[in-house]
Order: C-alpha cells, then structure tokens, then sequence
DNA sequence: CTTTGTCTGATTGTCCGACAAACGCGCGAA
DNA sequence: TTCGCGCGTTTGTCGGACAATCAGACAAAG
C-alpha cells in the first residue's frame, strides 16, 4: 500500500492546445467575445499565445466542434452560439453507443413530449401554428402518395417543441427524437396502415395546441406516444433490445 | 430578382480535416473499432490517409473533443464510448449561452425528476441505495457543521436518475441538473433555514424509493422541487432573469 | 450605371521536416 | 521479486513553406 491519504493531487499539466482552446473558451462564457464577433486570424492568435500556429489550429479544431466557433463568410473564424443542431448528434450518437433500448427511450419520450404539447398550448404564437399547419399538410400529401413521411413526422414534434418556446426542453428533446427515426422507419415499413391514424393524431394535437387547450394537447400526445409503442410492439420488434441506426 | 429558382445548390468541399475525421467516426460508429481499442499512431494514420500528420491531428482533436478517442495511458489513442461526463457539461454550457431562464430549466426539472425518482423505486438495487444512504449521511454531517452541500445536493438527484437505471433519462437530466448549482448555491446562503428541509425530503424521496413505493418517491419528488422554487422566489431571484454560472 | 475582369493583400488548408519530452518495455542489478 | 536504466516509439510543439481561396478595390467593358 502506497502512504495513506495521498498528499499530492496527480497534477497534470496541460498541452498547450488544450490551454489555448480553454482560453479562448473563457473568453466566450464571461462575455468577453460574443457571438457574431470575429475570431483574430490564427497567426494573430499564435503571436497573442506566443505558440505555433500549428498548436492555434489544434485548439480552434475544439472549439469549432463544440459549435462555440464557425467558419463565416471569408474563412474568417466567428464567434457563436452553440445550439441545438450541433449538440443534439452528438448526444444521439452517444446513446446508439451505449445501446439503450427502445423502453428506456420510450419511458423518456413519455414524459417530455406530452409536457412539450402542453407548454406548446400555452406559449404558442401564430408562427408555430403555421409551420406546424404547413407540416401537417404536407404529411397529408406525403401518406395520401404513399410516400414516406418519417422526416415529417420527426419535425412536427420538434415544431411543438419549438412552440413550447422553453429552450431547455427543445434541447433535452431533440435527441430522443432523433434517436426514434429509424425506429419509426421501421415500423411504417411493417405496419403502413398506422399512417392515418398517425396522421389524424397530429391534427388532434395541433387542434388542441391552436385552441390553447393545454389538457387535451397533452392527452392526445400521450395516446400518440401509445399508440406509438403499442405500433412497436406489433411490428415484432423487442422492447430490451438495443435500437438501430441506420438499420 | 434572381433566377427564379436557383439551379445550382451551393456545393461545398470538405477539408481533409474533416474527412479524416468523418472517417474514423464512421469506423468506429459501425463497429469496425471498439470501445478500448487502440488508435494507430498519428504517423501511420498520416500514411493510410495518404495526407500531413498535422492534418491526422486537426482530425484527431475533433473526436477527442466529441469524446469519442480518449488519451489513455501512455498517450495512445483509445477508441471510447462517450458518456454523460462529456456531453452534459457541453449541453449545460449551451443553455447557459442561450441565457435560458430560472422558469424554463425548472418546468424541464419538474418533469424529469419526479419522473426518475418514479422509475428509481422501480429499477433500484442494492448499489443504488447503499450510495443514496452514504449522501444522505454526508450531506446531515454537512447541514450540521454548517458547510455547503451544494455538491451532494446535485449528487443526490443524480445518484436518483442512475437508480433508475434509464441511461436516456440520466443523460437528458443531467444538464439540466449542473445548471441548478449556482442557483442552489445562491439560494442557500439567503435561506440557510432550507437546509433542514432539503435534508428531510432527500431522506423521505430516498425511503420512498427503498421502499419500492413509486407513487411517494414521485409525490415527494414533485413536493421537493416546488419547495425549491419558493426558495428561488423568496431569495428574491427573478424568474425570468437569465441564471447565471459562477455568479 | 451596372456588369465583368483583374489585381492585391489577407487568411486558411495542407504539407514538410525536425526535435525534446514522455511513455512502454525489456534487461540487468540489487 | 523489485528497482532502476537504456532504448525505441509516440506525442507535443515548433519553424517555415506554398497553393487555394476570399474580400475589397479598381479599372475596363457593356
């Protein structure tokens, strides 16, 4: 046995990309650069660091995945913010790896997205009940040609999450809507006759969300997300079993 | 007025980077490489790409950032499974750039986290409460003596959501639950009298979910953290200010 | 006056070569 | 066995270099 209680920490000492991609970093969380601002070039950078400009690169590759940092017009580097388009891959990405399952999305889903219908009957403007009317419609065409209508399907609970106007669950959401697409893929292959019944589901939701009616819009989220499952169920696949992607 | 209908779609080329990049993700995504296995060295990455080795480097960062290779011991490249130590941290930071409000973060809480104490009395074994018990200790030791147990607090509620053994609803709670910190911290210090009966509902919510009781752990659940928005308002904390971090 | 051609400077993407530090491993000494 | 010591390997960092691309200015053509 080593001495008793450690008297050191394990110091570790920091690449310097890693210190730079850390400084730049800070600089953006305590508002010193805000979004829209240019980033200097990285031969600036590298100067200001007093590093190559190699290094620089490496740290603004970090940054630049975190969608703290984008490529704008010119090549010039800009400041941003990261929003849910680069967070919510990611986080499906890593769920698929760790292989969840169907119930254990399905559990979660259960829960948001009927609260999502509910916040969305009480905060929704006229933009959200267009974009939403427009999303419908165009999956009445979609089922009407038979074409496939996952993508869809898909956005019209990301557009009720978008009219719930709380940005923290239009973050939590989007990835376990992502997660449902091949799933949901699936499904419609094994069961085409649900495509009404999906169909006439959303219109009820919307209904609900239009007239402001919080309870109803929820209520029939819930159907939707049983019915959902009970579609799952049905189409033989297994409920512990570890979801596709891209199956 | 343009063309009436742009023919062409803006067609962009990827960076080497980039595409290096991609690539590994892909192999590892498809199962081609496995978590814990080793990365080839940047030299003979270089090599096989057919590209610079400071180009396999920009690549490389991206993925490490994304949590997808690890520096393991030596420093060879290990292939890794992302969890939620690296993603929440991101997502929590997002929420804060997007300057997301009190009311927005709690409304998300007020469902997941019932939610997961609900699922906690079902799911739970022995590890789980053992781990609960031994943070209910530390944090009656820490009430006592008057020190901050902010850390446990959050802890608690994580250790809820793991009980539950749902890894969607651990991932999608857990930034929401990192940006309370700075919020639970505030409030504790204007109300010190709270601590007490924070103590006491942890300790009721973990009987609950020991007891396999899933209607109190939710009942006691939800109490909880209506209490701690009346802590947020009683501090005199504006609901719909923006929350800070670090403040 | 608008469109097009061209130049220039700035900046990025990529490459090359190089070197010190840190690490893993095996070998020999205690 | 354990410890310490070289040794090859791999990473971290550096310097310099060049082509491609872009913004902006400016002149030529319509």
């Amino acid at each position: 046995m080593a001495t008793a209680e450690a008297p050191f920490a394990p110091l570790r000492r920091m690449p310097a990309y890693k210190a730079v991609s850390a400084a730049i970093e800070r600089r953006i969380l305590d508002g010193g650069l805000r979004p829209g601002d240019p980033l200097p070039p990285e031969q600036q950078l590298a100067e200001q660091f007093r590093v190559n400009r190699s290094t620089v690169r490496e740290a603004v590759r970090q940054l630049e995945q975190e969608g703290l940092v984008v490529r704008g017009a010119g090549r010039r580097l800009l400041v941003a913010l990261p929003g849910v388009h680069d967070l919510a891959p990611r986080t499906t990405r890593a769920l698929v790896l760790q292989q969840v399952t169907f119930d254990e999305l399905w559990q979660v889903a259960m829960v948001l997205e009927p609260q999502a219908a509910r916040m969305a009957a009480g905060n929704r403007d006229a933009g959200d009940i267009a974009r939403l009317e427009a999303n419908v419609a165009a999956m009445a065409a979609a089922v009407k040609g038979g074409a496939s209508y996952t993508e869809l399907d898909v956005d019209f609970h990301a557009g009720i999450a978008l009219a719930s106007h709380n940005r923290v669950l239009i973050l939590a959401r989007e990835p376990v809507s992502l997660l449902f697409r091949p799933t949901l893929d699936r499904i419609r292959r094994v069961l085409p006759q649900a495509d009404r019944r999906n169909l006439e589901a959303h219109r009820k939701i919307l209904a609900a969300v239009a007239n402001q009616d919080a309870d109803a819009a929820e209520a029939w989220t819930r159907k939707h997300f049983v019915d959902f499952q009970r579609g799952f169920l049905m189409a033989g696949l297994g409920p512990d079993q570890p979801l596709h992607w891209e199956a």
